[in-house]
DNA sequence: CGATTAATTGACAAAACTCAATACGAGTGG
DNA sequence: CCACTCGTATTGAGTTTTGTCAATTAATCG
């Protein structure tokens, strides 16, 4: 069988800052470990233990409520580190999408490397303001945008993201894309239908988008 | 004319960490400067220069559309930290909702003065790491929950936050929470209604919040 | 190739929004 | 001190967007 991966085996990127951040905390990671399909990471409200980096595949990062709503905060794809929080317990829980490549350290002895190092202390905060920054950004999306604007704009976001120049391999099912925009798996697919038909966007199979407007997708999930 | 202040010019202290997190960041700041109502303190896609803290009154951080809607992305009450971002640009602005008083200091020096102490730079973490949490929290809430849901939350966010126990002195108008929580005016201003009529609430004012049933309102709130 | 899971489509309902009217309150001037 | 004005909040009526529930279609996996 073909394992799922998004994109090839990246080396480490920060997506936001622009190359250069991750490498030096590499160094700090531990051996990588398989994590398969749907299988947990971290649970919601575990303390918290490791920090974690993806090398391949992809992990969604969720909280869920009593009755059953889901809220994924964010995705965490190759290159991405995750679980790096100051509070002793995780609010989200993390969940491997696909068969996901996972290198884990103890959170303890990788914050001592990193504060005993100026540079390396500096990059550790960068990484977290950078994930602050993305909460940020989504926030605003969920708080003010139509349907229609949240589609595009995650359309754009996963191709920036995964490096997929106009063809974009969707790692996650349309229930995870729902969750994550604050929507139903039936308005996502709608509006998928809608672009389509604009020729905004062609869906060759249900994991892959492929973009056909680029600039009609930014001018809509414009902000 | 009295001046409208939001609780009293409170010793600095982390609401979610538990308290000693910004003393000792205190001393990195520098002299406060006083902002009037409705002034900004920084742009949208300004150039990151200072860093902020809130020594009285109140600040609302917000990120607006070409359209004009806008999505307020935190409150900054007495005792937070703001504007500690790694990026170049700010891509919310800062604006006191009262008169305010700030303390500022110049990013790059209180960075390296941060950076230069581990235990320091483990505090400037800590405190970017409770913002992301905050936001995370604030993302789930618009992503996924009634407009009910978020009213109840805001008046326990704001009880809590002002620690003013059970009768909350609100420094922003309507707009503003409306804004915060993704919703209409008329919409915080019917659930406000609603939430009188079950007598979870009581509006002594526009201003004033009174909780009358505490726990109601945090089951109703509850994720 | 059939069974199972996931995605799409359709018809209808509900939540929140828009636009308009009204009420309230703070501040101002007579 | 009272009346007037202006900004803000509330309330109401009707619309829109998105959600819900059900049926159908398309992939995937044995």
């Amino acid at each position: 069988m073909l394992q799922w991966r998004t994109g090839a085996t990246a080396p480490f990127r920060s997506s936001e800052s622009g190359g250069g951040l991750l490498p030096d905390v590499a160094k700090l990671m531990g051996a990588s470990v398989e994590f398969n399909r749907d299988s947990e990471i971290f649970e919601q409200n575990a303390s918290v233990t490791s920090v974690y980096a993806v090398v391949s595949g992809s992990v969604r990062f969720s909280r869920l409520m009593q009755d059953g709503r889901r809220q994924i905060g964010a995705f965490y794809l190759p290159g991405d580190l995750f679980g790096l929080e100051s509070e002793d317990r995780h609010s989200f829980a993390a969940e491997s999408i696909v068969n996901s490549r996972i290198k884990m350290t103890k959170r303890g002895s990788f914050l001592e490397a990193a504060w005993s190092e100026p540079a390396l202390a500096k990059k550790i905060w960068a990484e977290t303001s950078v994930h602050l920054h993305r909460a940020q950004e989504h926030m605003f999306r969920l708080g003010r945008t139509t349907a229609e604007e949240r589609v595009a704009a995650f359309v754009l976001e996963m191709d920036w993201r995964l490096r997929s120049s106009g063809l974009v391999a969707l790692p996650m099912p349309r229930r995870d894309i729902a969750d994550y925009l604050g929507l139903t798996i039936e308005t996502v697919s709608r509006i998928f239908t809608l672009l389509k038909r604009q020729e905004l966007i062609s869906i060759p199979d249900w994991r892959h988008i492929a973009i056909r407007n680029r600039s009609a997708l930014q001018q809509m999930s414009d902000c």
